[in-house]
DNA sequence: CCAAGGCCTGAATG
DNA sequence: ACATTCAGGCCTT
């Protein structure tokens, strides 16, 4: 019987999900928000802002996802060789934004733009002795010009920077609804927000809005569905399409469960460490 | 509904 | 060197 109780901090940090993290002194140190992270080797979480959230979702029932998930050698494979990966509880508006940011551009890239936007947008903070900028308020990002933005290396995204924190600021758009709501219709209601196509949207709704089923279909993991997957899911075309999108969640949820989202994590890094990718 | 092309930018390729 | 390609997609035509 394996424990996956333990949390390995430094894979789940560095597996493409969250960007603005450094690590000193031994500990991992975190933007999430508004508030500032301080996390230990073993993953207990310092909040800066007292913040009770359970960041590396340990309330979890890990024994039964990994059981439910596993159901294939290659996800047995990358559960065991990543024991402890964990999916981030992230603050929603910085998901957003951060997977904006994302689309088109690579993990080194994004985090430098989310970087500069912070540090142009958000409040500069100290704590332990350490410096440290919050991610930018909505507020701040609706009102800054597009050549502000533009000016953190965002190019063409920054209309759909500042579109978005507009429409967070407008009651359109509630993420604490959206966290209650299911699947289907929290990501109707977030892909209207431009510059969030279905991969973006699934990367918000898994990593900050409680929808574990969510399963982002990047070129990454539509590459590891053709090489371990080609018998059960098959891809005919170079380009996914909406439709196809849609269908090929369905088989996927159909064959994973309802805590797909984590074999995406799982065999993602395992595919990611194999090409030995830079993370941040 | 699908296919194709454009898009900021910077690191990687040739 | 310098040009071209490519990268965790999305939007428009």
């Amino acid at each position: 019987m394996q424990n996956y109780c333990t949390i390995n901090v430094e894979n789940s940090i560095n597996s493409g999900q969250s960007f603005l993290w450094r690590k000193t002194r031994g500990y991992w140190y975190g933007i999430n928000g508004q508030d500032i992270l301080r996390v230990d080797k073993n993953g207990v979480v310092d909040s800066f802002q007292n913040s009770k959230i359970d960041f590396f979702r340990k309330n979890d029932n890990l024994d039964e996802i990994i059981k439910s998930i596993s159901k294939d050698k290659t996800v047995r494979k990358a559960v065991k060789q990543y024991s402890g990966l964990r999916i981030l509880r992230q603050d929603p508006f910085q998901c957003l934004i951060s997977f904006i940011v994302s689309s088109n551009s690579n993990i080194q890239k994004i985090k430098t733009n989310l970087e500069k936007l912070s540090k142009k947008f958000g409040v500069k903070t100290t704590y332990e002795n350490e410096e440290f900028f919050l991610f930018p308020k909505a507020e701040k990002l609706a009102t800054a010009s597009i050549n502000e933005i533009k000016s953190c290396g965002v190019g063409y995204r920054a209309k759909f920077v500042k579109e978005a924190a507009k429409m967070i600021l407008s009651d359109k758009i509630d993420f604490e609804i959206l966290k209650k709501s299911n699947y289907e219709e929290t990501k109707e209601v977030i892909r209207t927000i431009p510059g969030v196509g279905n991969k973006v949207a699934d990367c918000i709704m898994l990593f900050s809005l409680e929808k574990l089923e969510a399963f982002p279909l990047d070129r990454w993991m539509v590459r590891i569905l053709e090489k371990y997957y080609s018998n059960k899911f098959q891809i005919d075309t170079k380009t996914i399409t909406e439709k196809q999108y849609e269908i090929l969640h369905k088989k996927i949820l159909n064959h994973f469960g309802p805590y797909a989202g984590y074999s995406q994590q799982f065999l993602f890094k395992m595919e990611r460490e194999n090409y030995q990718k830079k993370w941040l």
